[in-house]
DNA sequence: CGGTCTATATATAAATA
DNA sequence: TTATTTATATATAGACC
């Protein structure tokens, strides 16, 4: 009955991970459906259990809309088809400061980004951490849910692009 | 506020689909996050807005779950990686897949670079904290304080792993 | 587009079949 | 694994910045 807050970590209980893959799997196909249906979107689902079942869910089908993002350059936000003039610059001018650190850092002249991230110093590491969180407190403190009890370990992962 | 039921079907106002859009895709991004963290599974979502800008998320990264995808539906679980035994190999590993995600998400193709990081979102932001302190750990080495300056610091932390 | 706020709609954890 | 129940945790519509 959630009658608590439930972390967001890693369930040991094999049985309860499973059950919880499985609701929350279906609930976000549910959604995505809804998503679609409401916005007239196309989206895709693609899940694969720990146990290695894969499960898949897509409008109009995980096929199309696989090959779609198959097809162009994956860059969120980013492909912009202009349909509706200039509609990202997202985080925009809200970071003005800690982006600079960011770019300062990582930037170290284009030319060395090629080597990663290999040659920043720790202490630039730390810098580059701070700047970024910075940055996400001002971005939207709210949608990471933890901030406050920046405790244990509630947080999510992100997935990458 | 939700005063009232909101019918599952298309918004005909241009505004509040893409708003809704937005909000719902942000929802759909965080609900995989957690499912991936709580259930170590591997998931992605590629969604098209109407106007047909891409979003994409996913857990390692979109594109390894799209090759599994791609690999076929009996792609058994690949799941259990770096079982190396060689303790070098296996950090090697994880640097360079942080590394990686780095790269995916702040070079977003050089071009991109040139405008910091903001194109990047609030999920992309929290991956790139965790790319860097899983670096930093692995490098061996614990955060030290913050920018000089630690003013309204309330970041948030997400174990990556 | 993203953030904020708030009243509600939904999702869902745990127990149980 | 799926279905049901039900107390709570979350998501989010609509207004506005």
């Amino acid at each position: 009955m959630v009658r608590r807050r439930v972390e967001i970590k890693k369930i040991e209980e094999k049985s309860r991970m499973y059950t919880t893959f499985t609701k929350r799997r279906q609930g976000l196909f549910k959604k995505t459906k809804v998503l679609c249906t409401m916005c007239e979107a196309e989206a895709a689902v693609l899940t694969f259990s720990k146990a290695g079942n894969a499960f898949f869910f897509g409008h109009p089908s995980v096929e199309s809309v696989v090959n779609r993002y198959a097809a162009g350059p994956s860059s969120p936000a980013s492909t912009n088809t202009g349909i509706e003039g200039n509609e990202h610059e997202v985080v925009a001018a809200s970071i003005s400061e800690a982006e600079k650190k960011i770019v300062e850092l990582m930037g170290k002249g284009r030319a060395a980004w090629d080597n990663g991230v290999r040659n920043l110093e720790l202490f630039e590491l730390d810098e580059l951490e701070s700047a970024i969180q910075k940055i996400k407190s001002k971005v939207g403190a709210q949608a990471a849910e933890t901030i406050s009890n920046g405790e244990d370990q509630k947080a999510e992962f992100c997935g990458t692009d």
